[in-house]
DNA sequence: TAGATTGTTAATCGATTAACAATC
DNA sequence: TAGATTGTTAATCGATTAACAATC
């Protein structure tokens, strides 16, 4: 059985699409056509047309979007119909003000567990988290049933603590390390390092 | 005269490279090959040569890069032979966080001042930098020629906030709010958003 | 109905890769 | 010299855009 095959660029642009659409529900609206969101996020409306009819047909001629609806069908493609149990590695200055995140709320993510490798930081608390040791993460993560985590560790302790992630069953890391990280297939990564938005734009300055 | 225009994906990639180079001179590193860097990076071989290839000739038949050499040569095109001071708005928990991190030594990066509109928080001390009422944003970034910022404020305020720093002559702005600005022609605009790069992910899972 | 907008096709555009002469 | 690796060209691959029939 042929599964149709998505490209990444496409489904990368479906998380961009997902924020506009809650953010025009947040402003009591209840339409939207692919034109109209092209130009809040200055991406063709043939574009996004095109991306989503990879999913399915989910507008109506004439009239464009329902963005409640179309909204929930994103949701769905990126199984964030679900709310996805978050750990974080990494109890200083990001780690812990990702822990306090507000941002996570509604957006089918959630943190649920804090780890640090450092005595001091251990079993303090950060936001309604407690700091647990790091070797226990394998196995927490593990009975938890954890599939996503946050690397925010000085980068020397990156790649340790991504084997560690992956041996707990871990299978989506978004790392903030700056260091490129290594892991097997089947375990997607993402980065953020400021550092990098930073110098792309000072290329035009 | 005709100025050569080079695709914005590739001098986007420039930063990585800078970044796996300084973690090689990190190592006691000190030559490279395209083979050596697309390994570490999951990048084609090829792709980095021609990458290069846009900006001149950086390595040797036979041996490739030397890594301080070409380190040095992308801080050129990049613009960060100079350290750029940052202005970052909004001293909550990301404000704070991006405040205090020490990523951005050697890197061409230096955070200058912060911003916040909380008559509790202004005045307070964050990191090194003690917290400036956002009332005189404009005019501090003006009289301190800055050009970079970072916005880590609400959604809600990242617009005006925005509109704030390109009216204090910023070009290139780093937003960490859930959400998409517009800004005039010439002003540069990258985003972080972590549910983005979650969500990414867990399509696939 | 007339106007608007979708979903899709074909054409265009741009990016990546493969291959290799040049040369260290 | 022999081996290695660059810089570059041409070929391939993939993504974006333009256009329009379908239809709400």
């Amino acid at each position: 059985m042929a599964e149709k095959i998505i490209p990444d660029i496409v489904v990368g642009r479906l998380p961009i699409y997902l924020r506009a659409l809650q953010r025009m529900l947040a402003e009591n609206r209840h339409v939207t056509s692919s034109q109209e969101m092209g130009e809040r996020l200055g991406i063709s409306a043939a574009q996004i047309r095109k991306d989503l009819s990879q999913f399915g047909e989910f507008g109506k001629q004439g009239t464009g979007y329902s963005i409640d609806y179309l909204a929930e069908q994103i949701r769905l493609i990126l199984h964030i119909d679900q709310v996805w149990d978050i750990a974080v590695v990494g109890a200083g200055d990001i780690g812990s003000a990702v822990a306090r995140y507000q941002g996570f709320a509604n957006r089918g993510m959630r943190v649920a567990m804090i780890f640090d490798n450092d005595p001091a930081k251990i079993g303090s608390d950060v936001g309604s988290f407690t700091v647990q040791d790091i070797n226990n993460l394998e196995t927490a993560v593990r009975e938890a049933g954890i599939k996503v985590a946050m690397i925010a560790t000085p980068s020397q302790n990156a790649q340790e603590v991504a084997d560690l992630l992956v041996a707990g069953g871990v299978k989506a890391i978004l790392n903030y390390a700056p260091i490129s990280l290594s892991v097997p297939e089947g375990v997607r990564l993402q980065y953020i390092d400021p550092v990098i938005h930073l110098q792309r734009m000072t290329y035009y300055l």
